[in-house]
Parts: C-alpha cells; sequence; structure tokens
DNA sequence: AAATCTCTTGCAAAGGAGTGTCATTATCAT
DNA sequence: ATGATAATGACACTCCTTTGCAAGAGATTT
C-alpha cells in the first residue's frame, strides 16, 4: 500500500501475500530495482540476475516475475517482439501509460498523458461496453531512427 | 486498388502481384470472406477450410495468411490470447480501428472513430518521434458480460 | 536448536504457435 | 503440351513459456 518502492516495502508485500522471501526473489528484485526505467525480457532479467548468482534457473525467473506482476509491482506488457516485457508499475497511474515503439532500433519510450478519458467515455456510451484498462501503443520511428524514414 | 472486396479482385490483386491462384488460397479466401466480420486465428481459419478441402495443410493456411496481410488484404492483430488473429482492412482507414476486448467472454468487438490525431500530434512534438501505426485496445466487460462486474 | 510443514528451486521435459526443409505436385506463360 | 517456377503437405524444428518432480530451503512450532 506504499507508494515509494524500496526494497524493503515489496519484501513486505511478498511476506504479507505469504510469499517466502528467497535469496532469488531478492536478487531478481534488487536487479530490477537497479534498472528501473527498463522494459526487461524474462531472459534479460535472467542474464542480470545471473551476475549476482550464477545458480539461478530461468524457470525461477519467470515464476518471480509472475508473483511481483500478480501483486501488482511490476506491468507485464506485449511490444510485438515474441517475449514479454515486464515494467515497475506506477501506483499513480490511473490507466497504464502509453509506449512509443520504435521499428528502427526497437527502443520503447513512453507516453504519460492520458487523454484517453473522453474516447473511453463515447465508447462506454456508444458502445455498452464497461472499460477496465487500455493498451495504446505508437509505431514509429525514434529521433535517432527518423532520418530516412 | 479497389475498394470494394470481391473474391474476383482479390484474385486479381494475387495475380498482378504474380502469386499463383491455387485452389487452396481460393478456398482460404472463400471461408474468409463468408466469416468478413470476425477476427480469425491460423488455426480457425484451418478448421473451416478443412470442411472445403480437408486436404489442405496448417502451414498452407499460415502461408496465405502471410500473403493475403502482405498484399494489403488482410489485417494481423494481437489480441493477447497468443494466437495472431485476422480481419479483412478496410482501405478507407486512416489507421487501423480499435478494439473492445472482453474479459469475461472474449468477444472482440470494434471502434473507428480516430480520435487519436490530436494525441498523435502531441507525441510527435513532445517526443520527436514518427508515427506511423498506432494499436489501441480496450479491455474490459461487454454488455452481455457486464452485469456483475 | 531441532523438528516439522510447506513452499520454492533447478532441471529437464512438455506445450503451443509459428517457421524451415524438402520431395512432390500444380500453376501459368509460352 | 512443355517447362520454368512456385506452392503444397508432412514433419522436424525453433522459440518463449509452463509444468512435473525430486531435492532443497524458509518459516514456525516445539
Ligand atoms: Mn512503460
Ligand atoms: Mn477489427
Ligand atoms: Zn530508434
Ligand atoms: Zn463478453
Amino acid at each position: 500500500m506504499e507508494d515509494v518502492k524500496t526494497f524493503e516495502s515489496i519484501c513486505n508485500l511478498l511476506r504479507n501475500r505469504s510469499y517466502k522471501l528467497t535469496p532469488q526473489r531478492q536478487t531478481i528484485l534488487q536487479t530490477f530495482l537497479e534498472q528501473a526505467d527498463r522494459h526487461l525480457s524474462a531472459e534479460e532479467v535472467y542474464m542480470l540476475v545471473k551476475h549476482q548468482n550464477p545458480e539461478i534457473g530461468l524457470a525461477t525467473v519467470y515464476r518471480t516475475l509472475d508473483i511481483l506482476a500478480e501483486i501488482g509491482i511490476l506491468l507485464k506488457n506485449d511490444f510485438g517482439d515474441g517475449r514479454s516485457r515486464y515494467e515497475f508499475s506506477r501506483k499513480d497511474e490511473h490507466h497504464h501509460h502509453h509506449h512509443l515503439i520504435c521499428l528502427g532500433c526497437g527502443n520503447v519510450s513512453e507516453f504519460d498523458d492520458d487523454l484517453l478519458e473522453s474516447l473511453e467515455a463515447v465508447i462506454i456510451k456508444r458502445n455498452k461496453f464497461k472499460i477496465l484498462d487500455h493498451d495504446l501503443k505508437f509505431y514509429g520511428y525514434c529521433h535517432e531512427c527518423g532520418e530516412g524514414h
């Protein structure tokens, strides 16, 4: 229920949900905290985490990411590159933020303004559809890759 | 270059791109035309097509869907259920339309208004990102599933 | 501190969508 | 009809992800 995501607060959250605080989970969490602005795949987390603890298994990484997403610490994204990518969720967000995906270099940047409220209002009325969440991605070319396109 | 999607016009388009007009491709195309409002997966197309021609292979379905997407007849969508889903593209669309995905029954409905133009203008200016396309999905509950949620 | 209970781990195997290989077959221009 | 070339179907294979399982901790109680 904290707003700030410290290592300790997340550990407490795990304990409160009666998840055991194993060294593997702590290492994965710490690694993620050091890469807080990135959108990492399970494989990438695995590689990073192996520097700290070469004994860790890929399945454990997958399971831990699942748990962290389940308790609301991480968000699971699909940017269309064939693997799920995780990032810290921001508690203050009403909805998820949007993503700009560069078709040149694959870099993912973010766009925070919602601006979808009015669109959602229209949809709710016109389609009788109760919106819980949205997922908005823009595909194009970033500033570096933009030349020539 | 036609606006109306008839079987014949698409056959001509295939021929013009020097794709051979095989019975398998014709069957797949016809089947799709009979399900024009749906968002079918390769496996679903395969099942439908097998009624007409039980000899057809799944790989051929995948290859044909690829071709039809490549020549702009079909759109390839990812609704997060682990398989690609195809639908007819509408030539008149400036951008892709949006999708409402029901978390109850999985039904996919559509939302045509763009309304993302202003958002895109902001993004282009603020993020120096050249937008080519977008992908907007709303997750929630449809009218039928809406009760109790 | 030891025992106990339960959860977790690492490994290997299995799933599942999609792609590649290749011998055989079909299309289409001539 | 013939031949160049492309397409097909079967199946093996890739890739990401999940699962089964025996062994190994973490937490909790004595
Ligand atoms: Mn993000
Ligand atoms: Mn659609
Ligand atoms: Zn780029
Ligand atoms: Zn529904």
